[in-house]
DNA sequence: CCGACGAACTTGAAGCGTCAAGTGAGGTGG
DNA sequence: CCACCTCACTTGACGCTTCAAGTTCGTCGG
């Protein structure tokens, strides 16, 4: 085999990563069944969603809204038209600035999101909040946000 | 609508949440472009390969590796055709037991193997490992065992 | 034995994400 | 004041995953 041997991983590495590809492989298809299910929505159309809702004047530019998603533009400009074409989204050029695009939140969007949203908060409480205690919880944002530093270091959001 | 007002998440828990959903998201894009441009694979062939590679005579059956993938039957099926068709892996039936279907990791698969595994180890390395330290990695070994059991109590893989 | 049932896949179609190539609005330099 | 460039998207095609229907192979009851 190979004789380059690079720092391989041992034992308790390689734990810590089987533990966090399940985690994350899991996490997304149970949050993604979940929602499919009582809602008939895709996680990030929910993020789409849920974050609109939580705008100022439900309101927000399409670029903006691509990184809060952690979405590309290209497929936040698909979901959009999806969302759109399901009256829950509607699009309009920013008036300050013509090559901007503001996503907006109307009511039936808003709606889905206040029929939608309890479901899902528990869900993560189950799956996530609840089997973990403070101090893990308090572990976990700090590991997220050192990797997501390690991923990104331009990304300034405050998710300390 | 609902006035039903369910356990809503507080600032920390919103924290933890999104901290969360956005390494999950930044480290699948991650090592899929890190993967796809060195070695023109997807983390999910990889982690087939990989999986395959460490298995006794390289030899897996298809139901047993799809629960060490994290992947559906059917999302395996098709992703072994690929990588049949690029004469990494062959498949046969189960002597044993016709009903069962082998995954065979051949040579050309081992070498693909032995060629990429050192540089996504390397990405793993430093976009997890490195930026952890000890106590974060044993942390982040709980908290993936602890969510993991929580979306599947039944799974009962060696992942302490 | 044989017929029904279930387990372990396999397949095809449909939907979503990505990538590359457009489009159109706002600067910016000459 | 107009050619050019860049930014913020949008679009279409392609590839991958999912979902629902098969298919094949054992097994178990009668």
């Amino acid at each position: 085999m190979d004789t380059h041997e690079p720092r391989w991983l041992n034992a308790e590495e390689k734990q810590t990563w089987l533990s966090l590809t399940a985690m994350v492989i899991n996490l997304s298809n149970a949050l993604d069944t979940q929602l499919q299910r009582d809602a008939g929505i895709s996680h990030f159309e929910y993020q789409v969603l849920a974050t609109l809702s939580e705008a100022a004047e439900r309101t927000m530019r399409m670029s903006d809204l691509a990184i809060l998603t952690n979405g590309s533009l290209s497929r936040l400009s698909h979901v959009v038209k999806r969302l759109e074409k399901q009256g829950w989204v509607r699009r309009a050029p920013d008036p300050d600035n013509g090559r901007y695009t503001l996503a907006i939140l109307i009511e039936a969007g808003w709606e889905k999101v206040v029929a939608t949203a309890p479901g899902h908060v528990e869900e993560v409480r189950r799956l996530v909040l609840d089997p973990l205690t403070q101090t893990q919880q308090r572990a976990l944002r700090a590991i997220g946000h050192r990797v997501n530093q390690a991923v990104d270091p331009t990304d300034t959001r405050r998710l300390d």
